[in-house]
DNA sequence: ACCCGTGTTCGCTG
DNA sequence: TCAGCGAACACGGG
C-alpha cells in the first residue's frame, strides 16, 4: 500500500482513532518477530501496554508516534514496508487477516497492524528521540510537509548519473516518495525516467518538482475521506496515470503506448512519445 | 511451477 | 571511500 499520500492517510487515521487513548494490552503475533526487532515480540508488547497515544507525525513513509508511559515519553516508529496497514476494530473478535499486533484501547476498540509480507516494522524509540534513530536522520525533505527547495534537488540530482527515476526514489533526496508516484511524477514532468539525473536542465528539475508536489497533493486529496482504496485489492480501478498501464494509450498524447522497463529492479511505466 | 509485487538493507565491487 | 548493484527478506496472487 504504501508511499508518502497513504502513509499520511495512516497518520490522519491514527490521530482520529487513537490520541488521547491508553493502550490497556497488546497481543502480537510471535511469527511476526521481524516487525518488532530489534526488541522480540514479547519485550515489544510489554514495553508499550499501558502507554497513551499522544501525538502522529510523518516523515517521508515513517510514522512517528509520540506515546507516554508513566508520566515519561515513548516513541513509536512505525513503517508500513510493502503491504502494512492500520486496522480499527469495534471489539476484540473480528481480527483481521494478517494481522501481527493488536493493540486493545481503552474504549473497548482494536487497533491492528496488518502486514501481509512482514516488511513493516514496529520499533520502539526511547524516549520519542526519533531524531536519534539513524534511518529518520538520513531522511531528506519531506516535500509536503517541507516543500522542494530546487537548489537542494538541483545539487541531490546534480551530484549522481543514475536514473533520475532511481534518484528521486531515493529517502535521502524526497523522502516519501516511492516506486509508482516516481513514474506518476515523470509523466506529469514530461521527462524520461532513464535520463541520467545529472543530465537534467534547472527547467527539467523545476518541472519534476512541481510534478511531485502535484501527484501527491492530488493523492492526498484523494484519499481525503474515511476510506481508501488500496492498489493491491482485487476489484479496485487503478487510480494512476502510468502506473501498471503498460500497453495501454498514454493519456496524454493518445497516440503511444505506455512502456514497462525495469530499473534498479523495480518496474517503471512511461510515455516514449511525451517522455524526453 | 513460475513470476510478480506501493520497500529497505546488506554485502560485494570497482 | 563510496556510489552503485544485485540479492535477500516473506508470502500471497495471477
Amino acid at each position: 500500500m504504501p508511499e508518502l499520500p497513504e502513509v499520511e492517510f495512516a497518520a490522519r487515521s491514527l490521530r482520529r482513532w487513537a490520541e488521547g487513548h491508553q493502550i490497556e494490552g497488546v497481543a502480537v503475533e510471535p511469527k511476526a518477530a521481524r516487525i518488532f526487532r530489534p526488541a522480540t515480540p514479547r519485550t515489544f508488547a510489554k514495553r508499550i501496554a499501558g502507554a497513551r497515544f499522544e501525538g502522529v507525525r510523518r516523515i517521508g513513509k515513517h510514522l512517528l508516534v509520540a506515546l507516554e508511559r508513566d508520566g515519561a515519553p515513548l516513541g513509536l516508529l512505525a513503517h508500513l514496508g510493502m503491504t502494512g496497514k492500520w486496522v480499527l476494530r469495534d471489539g476484540d473478535d473480528d481480527v483481521p487477516r494478517f494481522s501481527r499486533a493488536a493493540f486493545r484501547l481503552d474504549d473497548g476498540r482494536t487497533l491492528h497492524f496488518s502486514d501481509l509480507r512482514l516488511f513493516g516494522r514496529l520499533r520502539l524509540v526511547p524516549g520519542a528521540r526519533f531524531e536519534a534513530v539513524p534511518e529518520v536522520a538520513a531522511l531528506g525533505p519531506d516535500p509536503i510537509d517541507a516543500g522542494i527547495d530546487l537548489a537542494r534537488l538541483a545539487a541531490s540530482l546534480g551530484r549522481s548519473r543514475l536514473a533520475v527515476k532511481v534518484r528521486i526514489m531515493d529517502q535521502a533526496v524526497l523522502a516519501g516518495v516511492g516506486n509508482i508516484y516516481a513514474s506518476e511524477a515523470l509523466f506529469r514532468a514530461r521527462i524520461d525516467p532513464r535520463r541520467p539525473a545529472n543530465d537534467l536542465s534547472r527547467a527539467e528539475i523545476a518541472r519534476v518538482a512541481e510534478a511531485v508536489l502535484a501527484v501527491l497533493r492530488e493523492s492526498i486529496a484523494r484519499d481525503e475521506g474515511d476510506e481508501i482504496t488500496y492498489v493491491e485489492e482485487p476489484g479496485a480501478a487503478n487510480p494512476f496515470r502510468m502506473y501498471d498501464r503498460a500497453g495501454e494509450r498514454c493519456p496524454r498524447c493518445g497516440q503511444a503506448e505506455i512502456q514497462r522497463i525495469v530499473q534498479a529492479q523495480r518496474s517503471t511505466f512511461f510515455c516514449p512519445r511525451c517522455q524526453r
